[in-house]
DNA sequence: TTGTAAGCGTTATCAA
DNA sequence: TTGATAACGCTTACAA
């Protein structure tokens, strides 16, 4: 029935030594004489010898698994998050078991019951529907990403700072009034670092803001797209010949309010800047790259294993250490583009020499007759 | 050292039965009369019971692991197309392992052993940098999708039909010259179908037609960009007055195709016709949504579980039956945006009444004073 | 319906 | 430096 595999069994009958021989070739090849080890190692090639992983994680107890756990994979920072760990294999040779949880509970403790089974050595985690505390009890070393992480280590973009630094951008670009903008909040443990940290830099200069945070529900672009561009053309009629600066809680709200922008003005206006938070490629190849806080993917990733790394070197030790819990946070860096430099005007592709049709509005002032509705 | 797991052999101790009975509670309950079920199932309880599955897969044989091997994960086809893979876990109950081989032959090499060394039970593979014979003598069901695929079974998006309705959309929107552009063609094996499929309907309708290749390395958005600016800038001065039907190879080409004209024009303009290739989220997110050949990427990965499964099924037999290689195409379906509508002109998001600034161009004659260096 | 016993292909322990 | 033997935790004939 099953496809007849070379063994150890096989290869000690051929070389005359014993299978624990075979084994020490491959872990402790030291502890054979060179000859020794060429004779096992013509045997090899001469039954045409495959390692089975399987019987070797039986026996010995490691896996070499990782489970990661995504909300999905559609959404660029998780898909790249996962690129960035697979990137680490030739450091630790940790393989990678993915499932996307959706986000629902009954999903994610199902996936987490299979990894379990398969004795994966730790888990990272992205998505958020079980408590922190569920994931500690199943004495499996965790790391959290971005999600609630009373119980468990974790590794997180310092948001509060990424605030601080969009809404510092803003305001020495020259911005009169600042708008921090964010969808729905579904996640009740969801941080508000982004949003306190624009909020304390407005207080700290004393620049008007607000705070606008659109409940329509996301998982629709198109309708998101409506909800925020309503947004805007109210800021546009309430704030005229002022310099208006917005911050996204993300690039995809950040992309959405510029194309309406651009759509809008058939340019990007003076009178306002724009700052989106990820880095996500959008903000680069958008129709004009647009400003960003720019989440230090590889660094989380790395940072993440390297936690989870020392959790699993401990309890794998003879006598298991227990390391405590670490709480890792990664600075985000200022990408700053043409949507918040002082001179705001969108330049065109290199190789034009004159400009194109409609590229300056009038002096910062918007058309009043554009906000319709 | 090890946790101390309970085991079948715990259970069987704890209610009398033996280790048999216990694996039959599993794998056929039925078996088992309605009440020793209900003992063993108070026994899992108590003594907390977590089910070991590289055991079983020891003993059986079987994994339920599918090797997935792509290119990389950060370009949005591929990350797509592992988030339908994993979908289908409901259906077959599969554990992917995800290595990302960057097209290199030894890391592509290295991580099939690896796989093979864990007993997938089938691979999906997507990279190109090992030929299909290759593969084909791993002993291991192997579907490929988009590449290369001679010695194994395959399952691809029909190309060709895809090149024949962009330029027949091109040719019903008017336009009077078709071109296709494309970045360099690395991949030897690369099937030019897009291509074909749209001279054939060129050649057919009679239509005047080019094919662009531009040959700057792709990896850089900014030098591809620039290229095909040119492309276009050539094209506007080459063909003026006339209604220009452009077919990028994907997206991510007429992404920036559609971003050069509307950073030039302020709009796009009415003597362009754009369609693109992939339907990825770019098409729809873009300042101006446009036309595409979406792949079903869905239905591509369906289709691909559907064959590998049946490989691996008939594999599983007692009698292991060898099942004949199939290889699937999968149609293309049209997504008909503005870009390719008779009236071209970008209307604005809803909400507007009157419009904004440069919303026209005069005519569908471009200024040649655009078309700089 | 249940049990016995022999694997599955390694690693780990102890002894030589 | 090497070998015999017992795990590892489950599945699978075959027997009862």
């Amino acid at each position: 029935m099953r496809k007849q595999k070379v063994t150890f069994a096989d290869i000690a009958k051929e070389t005359g030594f014993s299978k624990t021989t075979i084994s020490r070739y491959f872990n402790a090849p030291d502890t054979l004489t060179t000859e020794n080890q060429e004779i096992i190692c013509r045997a090899l090639e001469k039954l045409n010898y495959r390692e089975n992983k399987v019987a070797r994680i039986l026996a010995s107890g490691h896996t070499e698994f990782i489970g990661f756990v995504v909300p999905n994979l559609y959404m660029h920072y998780y898909a790249e998050m996962l690129h960035q760990m697979l990137t680490s294999y030739s450091k630790y040779g940790y393989k990678f078991l993915v499932f996307e949880s959706y986000d629902k509970e009954d999903y994610e403790r199902t996936y987490l019951q299979d990894l379990l089974s398969y004795n994966v050595e730790g888990i990272i985690i992205l998505s958020h529907a079980i408590p922190s505390r569920e994931l500690a009890s199943y004495g499996v070393p965790v790391v959290a990403i971005e999600r609630e992480d009373h119980y468990i280590s974790s590794v997180n973009t310092d948001n509060l700072m990424g605030g601080v630094q969009a809404a510092s951008l803003l305001y020495k670009c020259g911005c009169d009034d600042l708008f921090f903008i964010d969808g729905p909040i579904l996640d009740l443990a969801r941080p508000h670092g982004r949003r306190d940290g624009f909020i304390n830099i407005c207080t700290e200069k004393g620049i008007p803001f607000e705070v606008l945070i659109s409940d329509v529900d996301n998982s629709d672009y198109k309708e998101t797209y409506n909800a925020f561009s309503k947004m805007v053309d109210d800021i546009a009629l309430r704030y005229p010949g002022k310099k208006k600066g917005i911050f996204c809680a993300n690039d995809t709200y950040a992309s959405m309010v510029l194309t309406h922008l651009v759509r809008s003005y058939g340019h990007f206006p003076d009178d306002f800047s724009l700052i989106g938070f990820d880095g996500s490629p959008v903000s680069e190849n958008a129709i004009i790259p647009f400003s960003t806080i720019g989440q230090q993917i590889n660094v989380i990733a790395e940072r993440a294993l390297e936690v989870l790394n020392e959790q699993i070197e401990a309890r794998n030790k003879r006598i298991p250490e227990s390391v405590p819990i670490r709480h890792e946070v990664v600075t985000p860096v200022v990408i700053n583009r043409e949507t918040t430099s002082q001179s705001v005007l969108a330049e065109p592709a290199s190789g034009y020499k004159t400009g194109g049709i409609g590229r300056r509005s009038k002096g910062g002032k918007i058309n009043n007759s554009l906000l319709g509705t």
